[in-house]
Formats: structure tokens, C-alpha cells, sequence
DNA sequence: TTTATATTTCAATAATTATTGAAACTTTGA
DNA sequence: TCAAAGTTTCAATAATTATTGAAATATAAA
């Protein structure tokens, strides 16, 4: 198979998994582009590649650097710029799951630290099962937070042994 | 503050939420509503409760049964179907994560056995660039996957202690 | 400066996805 | 078997979100 091949089917299906992470199609697949080429390569490069818009492509790699998923690189007696995805994996994974906190949790949490200070009138019953509701998610979502947190230990492969020990 | 009130506060941003996980506003919104509720309601009391159309309303309620977030009740004398949702928070967090999974995962996971069996014709740095990343990414699913098993056990309390202490 | 090259912006358009509502269908009990 | 109550379907429409492309702006070398 030729590699070109193979990086166009990743690029492809990185970019509809994206539409289902809620994240542009095409800034998906300018990331895995990018992931899948060790040098770094220009706004032509991708637009020629990935057949895009010089609009579309400006727009989502700057996206792409806001998530610090890629960064702006500088070729010696070059004048254009040029884009280099972060290709530590664990690294990847961190700044898309903060990204997601920030859309996901974030919102909900203010929610519930607002409903957490308020007495709520009606049916008592009702009352409380609103509140133990409130209660619970309000518990889960800083447990998740911990979770994420083993996240950054992972890339560790002693910790991750001692990890899958301590879960038998 | 009314329970009322707070009650579509809550279904509001669980709903606009959903949106930013790919999850129609209206199914999201219909949870919420059933979450907020013990008992379990009719179609037309969602409709009512949350002005959606009966089409819709259907529609979502059985999608939020495939997810196993709720389920139909019959209440004795009454002909029609109520709906009540699965309460317990970790259950509910479980049913999401597999379903995220199988959207998420399983498509990139299936291209990743598929690339990992083939050999690619290409410039030898830029292939062996590209097997990297793909070992890569396997590895970190598989440590993911692990990761979610987690989670079923994070509803324990006891659990939870010791997962706090192994981390430090 | 000036010119050529590169980047950014954004209104218009396209594509996608969600929602409605009315008609068809199904079920129940009289 | 019939009518009433309840549920499902799905084509049409609305709402949302992504993408284009051309014009405006910025930047660097001559």
C-alpha cells in the first residue's frame, strides 16, 4: 500500500470521528495531517493536500494552536510559516481533554455550585430528590476531575504498570 | 427560588451542553427533565413540560432507551407509557462513556488493526514516522480502555480512597 | 518607499443536522 | 368489530454550523 494512501484513509477517518467529537471536520483532518507528517508544512501544503479553502485552513489552524495542538514554525530563509502538530501522543491527549473540561464541565459545574447555594420552594419530596441529584453530580464531576488527573501519569509506563496491578 | 425554575435552568444547560457533545439539544433536554423528575413521565407531559413536538419527543425517548438511560414504565390503570430515568449517576456516566466509546473509539481503533497489518511503499523516514504514530495511538486507546474500567469501580467509596491514595 | 508575497477577515453560500406536524399505524377495551 | 387513545414514521422545513473565496490587511525584501 502507499503510504500516501494510507496517511489520506487516517486523515479521512480522523475527520469524521471529529464531526462526532463536535469539532469541525475540517480542523480533524488538518491534525491528523499534520500528525501524520514529521515536518511541518505550510497553509499551501494543506489546502493542496487536504483539498480546502485558504479560509477554512487559516481559520482551523489557528483553532488548532489555540487547543496547543500545533505550533508555528519559522524555515530558515523562508518567508511563510509553517505548522507542526505536537506528536507526543500523551501531550495530544491532555490538551484535547482540557479543551473538552472547558466546554463540557465547566458550564455544568457553575450550574451546580449556583443550585448548590439555593433553597428551592416546592414539594418537599421533590425537593429533596433535586437537591441529592444536584448532590451527586456535583460528587462525580470532581472525581472525574481526579480521574483526568491520572491522565498525565499515564504516559508513564512504570506508573501505568503499577496502575493495572492496583486495579486486579 | 422555585423548584420549577431551577429545574429548567438545569434542563437548559444539560441541553446546550448535549450540543457540544454531538447530542441533539431536545434529547438532552428530555433527560434532564427525567433525571429532574422520580417519577417517570408521559410523552405529553415532556411535551408540555419542555414544548417539543410529539415527533420529537418519540423520537428521542427511544434513543435515550438505546442508551440504557431510561426505560418504559406502566403505571396500573393507565394505557399510556411512562418513561423514568436510570438515577444512579455512575450507572448513567458508564451508559454514556460506552456509548461515546462505539462512536468514538471503535472507528479509530478498526483503522488501526487495519494499518497495523499493512506494509506501506514510501520515503523511509516518512514510513517509519507514520508506523510510530500508529503504534502510538494503539497504545493509548488500549491504556484509555483500561481507564474507563475505572470508572465502574469509582461509585465505591472505599474504592475511591485508595485510588486518591495511589495516586500521591 | 514600492512591490510581491503571505495572512486574515467575513459576508455569502453550502452542507449538515434537528425538529415539526400531520398521516399512518397499532393497541386496547367496549 | 369498532372507535378512541396512544404511538410511530417520515417528508418538509427550520436552525445551526462549516466552508468558500475574494477583498482587505499585513509583512518583508528590493
Amino acid at each position: 500500500m502507499r503510504l500516501k494512501d494510507a496517511q489520506m484513509e487516517f486523515i479521512q477517518t480522523w475527520g469524521s470521528i471529529g464531526t462526532s467529537w463536535g469539532i469541525p471536520r475540517s480542523m480533524a483532518q488538518i491534525h491528523a495531517l499534520l500528525l501524520a507528517n514529521k515536518e511541518g508544512l505550510s497553509t499551501e501544503d494543506v489546502m493542496e493536500e487536504i483539498k480546502l479553502s485558504r479560509g477554512n485552513v487559516n481559520i482551523n489552524l489557528r483553532e488548532l494552536i489555540n487547543w496547543g495542538l500545533i505550533s508555528k514554525q519559522n524555515k530558515l530563509g523562508e518567508r511563510k510559516e509553517f505548522f507542526r502538530a505536537e506528536h507526543d501522543i500523551w501531550t495530544v491527549a491532555k490538551k484535547i481533554i482540557n479543551e473538552r473540561k472547558k466546554r463540557e464541565f465547566v458550564p455544568i459545574q457553575n450550574l451546580l455550585i449556583e443550585l448548590k447555594n439555593t433553597k428551592f420552594e416546592g414539594p418537599k419530596d421533590d425537593v429533596a430528590h433535586f437537591n441529592a441529584l444536584i448532590k451527586d453530580l456535583d460528587t462525580f464531576l470532581s472525581q472525574m476531575d481526579q480521574l483526568s488527573e491520572l491522565l498525565v501519569k499515564m504516559s508513564d509506563n512504570r506508573f501505568f504498570g503499577q496502575f493495572i496491578k492496583f486495579l486486579k
